[in-house]
DNA sequence: GTGTTTGCAAAGTGTTTGCAATTTA
DNA sequence: TAAATTGCAAACACTTTGCAAACAC
């Protein structure tokens, strides 16, 4: 399977020690479209696909992935905490139901006028979420 | 004590019982500046006043004055909860030490460019949190 | 009085940790 | 073989729930 030598690349660059546990939520993570994840959501694919992992270890490689820059950690909201594949500058819809979480396309959201932070404070991340209820009028 | 006047009409008016604890619990918030607290916070600004209510009544409090419009819950990352007690429109800074949010004055930020939700969706609200660091360069 | 609210303790989520066993380089 | 990684179970932090006692109207 090509994928694994692919992910066994990105880990390799990243400094990861290529297990088996890492190289398969590699390709569930990083084939196919970008997604929004939680341990949780991971786990499940996982069994779902006859991988056999630990949650404690999925929580392990979720914030090794996001510490080399793998993956980026979204607070949308309540107590989960998701995963995004998509590193790149861009927002999120978060819909009521509390657990979906879409990209919103780059450029099609911009803030205006950043405002200037308390003295000794400087801006790392800007997050933006659009929350979404359903718009049924029945 | 006059304040607990104001809060007393406060919670009529948002079909509240006025209890002992609502009362309490309804100066501490909503007198003097707006605040950003987590349920704990407002337990040992409780207990700081002599106050004696348990954390349960606490949290119940919080989302009963937060149904009634009275407070808004913000999601800024992590695992606790915040509650704002200035329910206008306004988005917020996040401190890395992970305890403290503040508020962006209304009007210093804007967004541009509302995306289009998905088939059938609408827009409930847009959260906007400018994460800080310190920008310690020693 | 009657329905609402409180407080406790117990249960529930989501996440992290300690550590022995296993795996990787 | 030495160091890193895994998996389990237990610990954790935060929040919710069930229900009897207390309270508001």
């Amino acid at each position: 399977m090509e994928n694994k030598q692919k992910i066994r690349d990105i880990l390799n660059a990243a400094g990861l020690r290529p297990t088996r546990q890492r190289l398969d939520l590699g390709v569930l993570l990083f084939t196919g479209e970008d997604r929004h994840l939680t341990a949780e959501m991971l786990r499940d694919d996982a069994f779902a696909n006859n991988i056999r992992i630990s949650l404690a270890t999925i929580y392990n490689t979720l914030h090794q992935f996001t510490e080399a820059g793998l993956l980026r950690e979204v607070a949308v909201s309540g107590a989960k905490t998701y995963f995004d594949t998509n590193t790149g500058d861009h927002h999120h819809f978060h819909l009521e139901d509390g657990n979906t979480v879409l990209d919103i396309a780059h450029g099609e959201l911009k803030v205006e006028g950043i405002p200037t932070p308390p003295e000794g404070m400087e801006v790392s991340q800007i997050d933006i979420v659009v929350h979404l209820r359903s718009s049924k009028s029945d």
